[in-house]
Formats: C-alpha cells, structure tokens, sequence
DNA sequence: CAATAGATCATCT
DNA sequence: GATGATCTATTGC
C-alpha cells in the first residue's frame, strides 16, 4: 500500500518551509517516480529573481492560486521546469524541483533520455527530470494532492541532512541560500 | 579537468 | 530585440 499524497495543508506553508522539506519526498508521475534530492525556493513579490516578482502574468498566474499545484513553465527555447505552488491561495511562492534520485520506471527515463551516461544523470537537472518523468506544460497547474502527478513521503524513513547554498543560474539575488540539497551522513 | 558555444522560443522591454 | 530558474557537445589546458 503506497503512502498517500502529502496533503495540500503542507504546500500551504512558508515557501523555504516547503523547499527544505520536499527533501527525501517522493515525485511521481505515472509509473515513473524519484526521491527529491535538490530544490530551490523562489519568493514573490520580495525576490527578483521570481518570476512573480512583477505581479501575475499568465505564464506565472498558477504561483498567485492555490498550494499544492504544479506550476510549469518553459525556458531556454528547449526545456520545462517544474515548481510546486506554495503559500496561501493569492500570495506568490513556488519551490522548483532542480534534482531526483531516480526510483521506477527507469528504463521508461533511459527511454526519454537516452544521452544520459550514467543512471543518477537521468534527473540531475530541472530541465532533466521533467524529460526523464515525461513532465510537459500539460500538466501546468495540476493538482498534487490527486491525479497521476503526486508527491508522497517515502514508505520508509530516510536519515539524511540539509545543506543550503546560492540558487543556480540567476543574477538577481543570485548571494540568498535559497537552494537545498539533501545529503547522506 | 574547465570553459564555452549552440540550440531555440515564450515572454517581456 | 534581448533575455532566460538549461543541457549537451566540443574545444582548450
């Protein structure tokens, strides 16, 4: 019996609240699935570097909605990035997923991806994982809490710490340790 | 190893 | 017209 979807009270939190606990947390789409290992916290109306730091647009009007959904977007001609909507329901905040150790369905991701050398190089990358787990702006503000894209805890608790850093590849804000990354003792 | 160029387009200025 | 929450292959030490 597989965990449950961690439940929409869990987005409803402080953006850095939720980056630091998506950690060991488990996303799944389909019959693919991987452990959250790396993730960035972007504010809104505070941080340049979000993209809803200007107010809403309609790229970016799924950060302003309701917690729990997935906000997915479009970048560098090539690639899509997936964040989960935190905060409350009109208040800006998203957490993108930048890394996973991949869990099931690996050979449907060798599939997607298959340059990738070695096995943790299928999800090493937020343009990666959304490829690897067949992540489109289909699902643009999907509902975590139910459907085929779902993030559980782990079935089995997982010992591990946090370290933060800069985020990567931003110039704006680019000195906040808004990024966190799981580590093994 | 590290550094960099090219791919390619939605969004914003 | 420029830029960007990126990735990959290639070039250069």
């Amino acid at each position: 019996m597989p965990s449950a979807p961690l439940p929409r009270s869990f987005y409803a939190r402080p953006t850095v609240e939720v980056a630091r606990d998506l950690l060991g947390k488990i996303l799944v789409h389909g019959r693919t699935a991987g452990r959250i290992i790396e993730t960035e916290a972007y504010l809104g109306s505070q941080d340049e570097a979000s993209h809803a730091f200007r107010g809403p647009t309609p790229r970016n009007r799924v950060m302003f909605g309701p917690p729990g959904h997935a906000y997915v977007y479009f970048i560098y001609g090539m690639y899509e990035c997936m964040n989960v909507v935190t905060e409350t329901d009109g208040t800006a905040g998203a957490v993108l997923i930048r890394a996973l150790e991949p869990l099931r369905g690996i050979e449907t991701m060798r599939r997607r991806r298959p340059h990738a050398k070695r096995e943790q190089d299928l999800t090493s990358g937020p343009g990666k994982l959304t490829i690897a787990l067949g992540i489109t702006r289909r699902q643009n503000g999907a509902d975590l809490t139910r459907g085929p894209l779902t993030i559980p805890p782990p079935d089995h608790p997982l010992q591990f710490e946090i370290e933060s850093t800069p985020r990567i590849g931003i110039r704006r804000c680019a000195d906040w340790p808004l990024r966190f990354l799981l580590r093994y003792p």
